[in-house]
DNA sequence: CGCCGAGTTGAACTGAATCAAGAAACGTGG
DNA sequence: CCACGTTTCTTGATTCAGTTCAACTCGGCG
């Protein structure tokens, strides 16, 4: 919990009182290797934040897994597009490893909106950054090759490439997995 | 800007008050056709609301221009990652045609941000909706061919289709606009 | 031990890029 | 208002990055 107050003070400093108003919205919650978080179809009503473990996002394209996201600890998780609309959400949320998380739900979350100005802000920086993370991956999509991709990849998140599956990666770089065995290949 | 006032309105309602402290910020401007409202290397010190006109919103990559985004009247135009992040930008927007804008800055809307709950909501909404529209984008790089994104687009936005030239509209759908000239072709 | 999913490699194929040339549209100045 | 140069769009021929399909290897685990 601490953590997770250090991560929220970062965006935007909170007093006691509002950090004591938070916090009563949050439960933890534990999955084993494999559990979902979310499915495709449901309306997400959470966001975790993940204390251990690692999660994957993704959707399911005619019978074949698209990766999304990957989510490490002392990160956000969460189907976010489906959070925010109340519409079903074509992702799912799926514990790559054990996870223990933290969650609040969108109920709470919004009450806490018309309480605290601060809550409020927090929400605005969290979707501020998920946007600047979706701008810098449609960059990378109109401006480089596979190979490239993988190479910034890399760059960015070595700990990433080296954690996650062929299959996966592949998927999120918007390849087929051995063309990127063969992209490791060549390197 | 009674009509920037319905928009935001639309996200969450302002008092009377509310709306007079935001209104005070915001400042009239135009451009002619193909003039610069911002160019990469700049840092984005404004956000735009677009009363009449068209502007397109691209990043150079080696001397090729990569379209990103294309604003009609009645929406917001900005290099939202530099506006928020306040770093340089490396994306240029231009306008299509001539154009009038309704401008507010960046250091009047987060001294607003701290005077108003509404105006920080107002600000967490329009941060949402950006990462709604990048996600669905990242959606379809993932799931769709060339092909099929252009017929998504033409299904979503006709107007936009029929307005943007070949060559721009080939960029934003990551392709070449001989290859979009074929798919037209074949439809 | 033998199976099974994950990763790799090869060969053929395909969607889109590239290069090149011609046709249409556009605006600018005489 | 026309004539010219320039940009935009289209079409064809070729090349290339990445896919698809198939076979093989490897490591883990019952």
């Amino acid at each position: 919990m601490d953590e997770l107050r250090q991560w929220l003070d970062t965006l935007s400093p909170q007093t006691d009182d509002e950090w004591r108003r938070f916090s009563s919205i949050v439960e933890p919650v534990t999955y084993d290797k494999n559990d979902f978080l979310i499915q495709a179809g449901q309306v997400e009503k959470y966001i975790y934040y993940v204390t251990e473990g690692m999660v994957r996002l993704f959707l399911n394209d005619n019978g074949k897994d698209i990766s999304l996201d990957f989510i490490f600890s002392h990160n956000f998780a969460s189907a976010y597009s489906s959070f925010l609309t109340g519409q079903p959400t074509q992702f799912t949320a799926q514990a790559l490893t054990d996870v223990r998380a933290l969650r609040f739900s969108r109920t709470n979350l919004l009450a806490l909106y018309d309480q605290s100005h601060t809550a409020e802000r927090i929400g605005r920086l969290i979707a501020e950054q998920a946007f600047l993370r979706k701008t810098s991956r449609e960059v990378q999509f109109l401006t480089s090759s596979a190979k490239q991709r993988y190479g910034q990849l890399l760059e960015q998140n070595p700990v990433l490439v080296q954690t996650i599956s062929v299959r996966h990666l592949a998927s999120y770089l918007g390849i087929e997995p051995e063309s990127l065995s063969r992209i490791r290949r060549d390197i």
